[in-house]
DNA sequence: AACTGTGAAGTTTTTCACAGCC
DNA sequence: GGCTGTGAAAAACTTCACAGTT
């Protein structure tokens, strides 16, 4: 039977926990210290395990390396994806910029605008690719994974170029709604969202 | 009875699609056309929004105008929140560049830097302020909001000082569990996440 | 003693399906 | 005919609680 998404959606912060426990140089963990640091129940945190196999051992724990190692492999981030940039604006920038795809999974591989004023110039260590050159590059290179940073107005023009050149992936930071095939994955990050949901608390 | 967390989390999302309808210079809409565009179905939406009172007319649908005006009211976003920006390196300028707060609830109001060679500088009209005066500031003026963007050693650190001085909800983009206090909201941005929960998938 | 893995129970969330209204 | 609002049913998800292992 499959597994639910919302625990393939748990497992990455279970990474990332992991990750923080290593550095601290612990060997081992359990399913109530973790649980205590994201704020999930231990049985929670044991159940979505136990759906991969079974990664802990009765009145020990887990095996801090052990279990990375396995969740990496679960969710596919034990290789290094390719990532294309879409959009070399103020946020595309950021993102260049960011060190913490490298360790994860992820490694950009290409940063693309339609803009000629900024093609050429290098950001991050990038060089500014035209958009004009996207689809081929990205089908030559079997790119799969997106993140889209252009204006909302573009979002989805750009989002079917992608999905016609091969992508299966699209991280979409503009505010704005993409309507993608069955089977390519999208997810979105748009801050105002996540505060707009917090106000309501206030 | 108090209305279900996820509930209110899809509320951002309504109101991001109705602004989008209406400018599309729609006056009414309904839950099945609000459902095509955000991929969720129209008997959820009828429900989430019934919790709030009859916003709509059978055999019509919904007022897009008198709906968004509703919502906001809900999540308390029909006024501006004063949001301060912790971090003015390449994430945090990223964010006092963008200009998708304004209309949407949210004006950054102060952007903090630890970094001496920071502040004082100018980054996206907003001047660079020093740490130092950080809890003073965010006390005296009130306050409520805060978008975290240091590294991730710093953001338990910082978070704590923020609480301290008041910030009642923090959106973290620090790639790390923060933990805060009963009471005060925290949100995470991580596209890490994000990527590695699709991968999964591929 | 401490902890996992897991059926069973409990709770929450979603979908169904339809009466009622425009 | 088309749509909302909503009880009831179904499905999904979480927690309980404990047998079994180290």
């Amino acid at each position: 039977m499959s597994i639910p998404d919302i625990v393939i959606g748990r497992l990455p912060l279970y990474l990332r926990a992991l990750r923080r426990l290593q550095q601290e140089s612990n060997p081992v963990t359990s399913s109530h210290e973790l649980g205590r640091r994201l704020d999930i129940s231990s049985a929670q945190i044991r159940k979505d395990l136990s759906h991969f196999g079974g990664f802990g051992k009765q009145g020990t724990g887990y095996q801090i390396e052990f279990l990375i190692e396995r969740l990496e492999a679960v969710l596919q981030v034990n290789l290094e994806w390719m990532v294309a940039v879409v959009g070399a604006g103020n946020l595309g920038s950021a993102i260049s910029h960011y060190r913490g795809f490298q360790d994860r999974g992820f490694r950009i591989a290409y940063l693309f605008d339609i803009s000629p004023e900024k093609v050429g110039q290098r950001i991050g260590g990038f060089e500014v690719l035209p958009m004009s050159g996207m689809s081929e590059t990205i089908r030559r290179d079997g790119v799969k994974i997106a993140m889209l940073a252009v204006p909302a107005e573009n979002a989805q023009f750009v989002a079917d170029q992608l999905v016609e050149a091969g992508v299966q992936a699209i991280l979409n930071y503009a505010p704005i709604n993409i309507i993608v095939p069955e089977g390519v994955q999208i997810q979105y990050i748009d801050p105002v969202t996540h505060l707009q949901r917090m106000t309501y608390y206030l």
